[in-house]
DNA sequence: TCGCCTCTGTACGGCAGCGCGCAGACAGAA
DNA sequence: TTCTGTCTGCGCGCTGCCGTACAGAGGCGA
């Protein structure tokens, strides 16, 4: 009963509906625990449950081939995994893995998909946050192509920071060059220079953020950008 | 009379709908000429008008400075510009700006958020066509990274050629240079070696596509991609 | 304590694209 | 015809990242 509590409080899309709607879906869903690296949705793949995390946090990747491989989305407890099923497609549009391990409230597909439907509320909330993703995904392209790695290791140590509710988590180089879309020894050229900066330590995959501010400095203003859109979208 | 019945073929996303939502909506909007490089949204910005364009095309992009400027999305007659409304959104995401001139059926916003209220099957197929430009969205991020300006402008010549619907059309390398967010002369370089392989032809701005299939070999693997994940997911 | 495995740091040649500048080609106006 | 503005083609040095390879450093189990 605690742990629910403390679900409901965790993951903001929920906290945001009313009670029934919350109620509702919290008695039909689980709490689950996500491992690390686990993998919830591949491209083309039936959709089976929908997550919403509360201190876990998901990828969303491009990946075609083993090399080739973006992240074009992050979702943590202000999110969903399975908003595809808002547009009414049962698909999975992209790879979902798992960042950060950690619990989240999984729903059934089928239940969702009729809650939904019952509860116009919980549809315009979740088609916000939509919304959010997609500029998120826009945001992504542009940061992408025009900024440094060094920015856009820093945007993703940020955004990621949020979504942990902690300033160290795990991450190993490789790991991160493989959502960046880039060598792992670009990683580590530009967390090194983080690292001298101060602005973060690390050692074989423990990461702590040390400045945060200083970090946001560095980062591009996608960063900002993506908060920015969130908090005028979804209006918490 | 004659001008809408052509708009009413014209338009996929308004063919797909049951007759008498097409005339709902063709009564109500207006057929409008749309000029290159007309700007028709600009991110933030209230959403006055959405428009199904038949024989025009319009870009979506990204561009936060002059220099900056990525084009993440194109929409032809198989879209709509103002989706965002189906998200019960009133705030434009991004620049929408005309890329080929031609008509378009415009309606009034509002009108057009009460018929998305009025009818499931109106909106049911909106959502999976924002399905599809979601995964656009993804695809163009992944190709910008990965894919060389060759392909990409291969890439871009094709899906402007089936929205066109004509293997000739006016565009300038500067002003691809800025769809691309490249330079603008990558973008000579590019064209030139297509040229060489005899797959276009152009000058000062008059492209003619010479060799469609040869031009899809050059390209990258997300032309056909983004045609796929539109045929399945639209069914039509 | 030793050996193994993972993670990190560094080095080197190569390349695609950048910024900038300039020259030639073409078209339309005067 | 001449002039002017637009569009295209090319050169040059630079940089950020690529692919690859290898060496050291830290953690962990035998």
């Amino acid at each position: 009963m605690l742990a629910i509590t403390h679900d409901l409080n965790s993951n903001r899309l929920l906290a945001s509906l009313p009670p029934k709607n919350q109620q509702r879906l919290l008695d039909a869903g689980d709490l689950v625990e996500l491992a690390f690296s686990e993998i919830l949705a591949e491209p083309g793949e039936w959709i089976r449950y929908v997550y919403f995390p509360s201190d876990s946090f998901i990828s969303l990747t491009t990946s075609r081939d083993e090399r080739t491989c973006l992240e074009v989305g992050l979702i943590g407890n202000e999110g969903m995994l399975g908003i595809a099923l808002v547009l009414g497609v049962d698909v999975s549009p992209l790879h979902a893995l798992v960042q950060g391990a950690g619990t989240a409230l999984r729903i059934d597909a089928a239940f969702f998909r009729r809650e939904l439907k019952r509860s116009p509320e919980l549809e315009q909330t979740l088609k916000r946050y939509l919304y959010v993703l997609m500029q998120q995904l826009a945001q992504t392209s542009v940061c992408t192509r025009f900024h440094v790695v060094e920015a856009r290791l820093a945007r993703w140590l940020l955004m990621t920071q949020d979504r942990a509710h902690s300033d160290k988590f795990h991450i190993t180089h490789a790991f991160l060059a493989y959502m960046l879309g880039v060598r792992r020894v670009g990683v580590t050229k530009a967390a090194t220079s983080l690292h001298n900066l101060a602005l973060i330590s690390y050692s074989r995959g423990d990461i702590t953020i040390e400045d945060r501010s200083g970090l946001i400095e560095v980062a591009c203003d996608c960063y900002t950008h993506d908060k920015n859109t969130y908090r005028e979208t979804m209006h918490f």
